[in-house]
DNA sequence: GTAGTCAATAAGATATTCTAATCGCAGCGT
DNA sequence: ACGCTGCGATTAGAATATCTTATTGACTAC
C-alpha cells in the first residue's frame, strides 16, 4: 500500500469512475486500473464493484476510504508542517550555555532580538559545562551552545565569538601590585581562588600549572566568576579572570591584574554545533545576533578605556 | 512521500543508523540512502544530521517522525481491519426485502442462524418494492435483497428461491366455487382485491388483464397479502395469491382457489445482488441459509397436503 | 598506520509503472 | 437492429524507478 495508490483510490471513490479518477490524479485510465488492482491484491478483497456506468464501493472499500482519508490528511499535514520549518515564520532553537555570565548579560538581549524576527519561535536555554553541552548536542537535545574553546570533538564545529586573555587578579594592596608580570611559580605560592573543576577554563589553568611543574595552592573553588572577583576584592586571595571582563574593576581601582608569564592562555567563547547539521533560518539569525552582540561589546569596552 | 519511504525513515530513526535501518527493512544501505534522500528532497529539509557512528534527528525529522508513526499506524490498522472482513469473524450484510410476508416469517430464523455463525456481524434489513430495492443495490446501500423475479436490469444478478403459481382466491360460498378454472373475463367481472400498485406482482397481474383486453373491477388495493386473504375470507371480493401461501386456508375450508385460465403467472421470489460484486463469507452463508430455509418450507408444505 | 564502520555515489541490472492501443461490455440514440 | 459512446480490463512496449554491487571518502579506534 502506497500513498500514490491511496490517492488514486480516493480520486476514484469521489469521481465514481476509474476514468474520471485517473484524470484527477493525472494518469491514464490503464495506470489507475493497475494501482487499484494492486491495492485489491494486497488487502485481498475488491474495493469497488464495477458496474457499467459507475463504480460502487464494497464494504472493504468503505473501510479503506476512512483510513485513506486519515492517512492523506496526516500526509498533507506533515508536508505543510515541515514546509513551515524552512520558512521564517517558525523555528525551534534549543540553546545551551556554558557561561553563566554570558547567559545573564547578553543572552537575554539576543533572545529578544530573535523573537522579534521569529515571533512564533520556540526557544529553550539549557545550562551546563562545555563538555556536557557537547554531549547534549551529540544526543540531539540541543541545537547550538556557547562553550569554551577549543572543543576536542570532530563531530562538532565551533565558531569563535569572543576571546579574552587570562590574567591573574589581586587586591590593589597586594605586595606584587606594581609588577608587570607574574610567574607560574609566584602564582602557585599565592592563595588561589579558582573556578570550579570540570569546566574548560579550569582545566586549562590546571594544565598550565602542570606544564610549569608547580603545585598551586588552591584555597577556594567557586563556580561563578563574579564570586571570585568579590573574594579577590575582599583580599582573600589571588584569582584568575578574563582581562576584558574585569576591566571595570581595574579602572575603579578595586582590583589589579598581571598577565601570567609564559601562559598566553586565552579564554575563548564560541558557538558549538553539530558538524554538518542543517542551519535553519532561525539558527542563522541567532548566530548573526550573537556575533553582532559581541562586536558591540568589544566596542563598548574600548570606548571606556 | 510513500509509505515505503516512511517505513525506511522510521527504521533509521529507531536504529540510529542507515545501515542498521536498511537491515530492518531488508534492503541494502544504498537503497535506504536513496529513499531518505527522496524524502528530504520532497520536504526540502534534511531529516537526519549524519555524524560518524550514528545519525541524529533534525527538527524536521522530529516532526516527520510523529506523523510517520501515525500514518503507519493507520496503514497497519487499515490492513488488519480489512483482513478481518474477509474472515469469518466479521461481516456486514445489508439486506433488502420486498416481501413483507417473507420478512416476518422466515427471515428472522435465517438471521438467527447467520448470527450464530457470525457473532460479530452487523445486519440491517430494509423494506421496499422490488424496483426500489434494485435501485438501492445499484447505489451501494444494500448488498442483497429479496425481490420478485424477474428483474430487468443487467447490472443485477438474481437467483430463484421460491416459485409459486398465482391463483385467484374466493370465499367458499362463491357461485363459481365448484369450477376448475376461472377466465380472465370472469375474473375481471368480480370485485377484485389486489395488492398495492408499484410492486412486481401487481404489475404482472395488470399486464395479464391488459393482454386479455379486459378492465378489471378493482374494489380494494391492500399492501399486505394477509390483509387480502382476510378480506376474501370475509367474502368481500375475489383476491389473488400464491397457491402455496394459501394452502393452509384452502385445507381449512376458509378459501377456495382457481387457477387462472391462460395466465400461467408464476410469482417468483429471488435474491438480487450486484452483478460482479464480491461475495463475502457472510453473504455466501446468507444465501445458503436462504436456500435451506426454502427447501425446508417446500418440504413442510408437501407434508401437510 | 591499518582496519573497520558508516554514508554517499556510480554503474548496471532488474522491476515497476507508465502510455497507447485494443477489446469487450453495456447503455443509448436513431 | 444498428452503430455510437463511455467505461474498465488487458496487453505490449517504452520509459522510469528502484535495487544491488562495488567503490569512494570521511572518520574512528586500535
Amino acid at each position: 500500500m502506497e500513498i500514490k495508490q491511496l490517492k488514486a483510490f480516493l480520486a476514484i471513490a469521489e469521481a465514481k469512475t476509474f476514468t474520471a479518477g485517473a484524470r484527477r490524479v493525472n494518469v491514464t485510465q490503464a495506470a489507475i486500473s493497475m494501482q487499484i488492482r494492486q491495492l485489491e491484491d494486497e488487502v485481498g478483497l475488491p474495493l469497488f464493484t464495477r458496474t457499467p456506468r459507475r463504480v460502487i464501493m464494497t464494504e472493504a472499500g468503505d473501510y479503506l476510504l476512512d483510513r485513506a482519508r486519515k492517512i492523506l490528511r496526516e500526509h498533507d499535514a506533515a508536508l505543510a508542517e515541515i514546509a513551515e520549518l524552512g520558512g521564517v515564520e517558525h523555528g525551534r532553537l534549543r540553546i545551551g550555555s556554558a557561561s553563566a555570565m554570558f547567559a545573564t548579560q547578553q543572552l537575554p538581549v539576543i533572545l529578544q532580538g530573535l523573537r522579534a524576527k521569529f515571533p512564533n519561535s520556540e526557544l529553550a536555554v539549557t545550562a551546563g559545562t562545555s563538555q556536557a553541552l557537547v554531549e547534549t548536542i551529540m544526543h540531539g537535545d540541543v541545537d547550538i551552545a556557547f562553550v569554551s574553546l577549543p572543543v576536542e570533538n570532530s563531530s562538532i564545529t565551533t565558531e569563535l565569538l569572543f576571546s579574552d586573555e587570562i590574567v591573574a587578579i589581586a587586591h590593589p594592596s597586594h605586595p606584587l601590585a606594581k609588577e608587570k608580570y607574574i610567574s607560574a611559580a609566584a602564582l602557585a605560592g599565592e592563595k588561589l581562588i579558582l573556578g570550579e573543576r570540570g569546566g574548560n577554563t579550569r582545566r586549562m589553568i590546571d594544565d598550565f600549572f602542570n606544564a610549569a611543574n608547580v603545585r598551586p595552592n588552591i584555597v577556594m573553588e567557586l563556580s561563578r566568576q563574579e564570586a571570585i572577583n568579590q573574594m579577590v576584592e575582599a583580599n582573600l586571595g589571588v584569582g584568575i579572570a578574563g582581562a576584558k571582563t574585569i576591566a571595570d574593576e581595574i579602572r575603579g581601582g578595586r582590583l589589579i591584574s598581571w598577565p601570567i608569564e609564559g601562559a598566553e592562555i586565552n579564554w575563548e567563547l564560541g558557538l558549538a554545533r553539530l558538524r554538518g547539521a542543517y542551519s535553519s533560518p532561525i539558527a542563522k539569525e541567532f548566530v548573526r545576533l550573537c556575533k553582532e552582540s559581541f562586536v558591540e561589546r568589544e566596542r563598548e569596552l574600548k570606548a571606556r578605556k
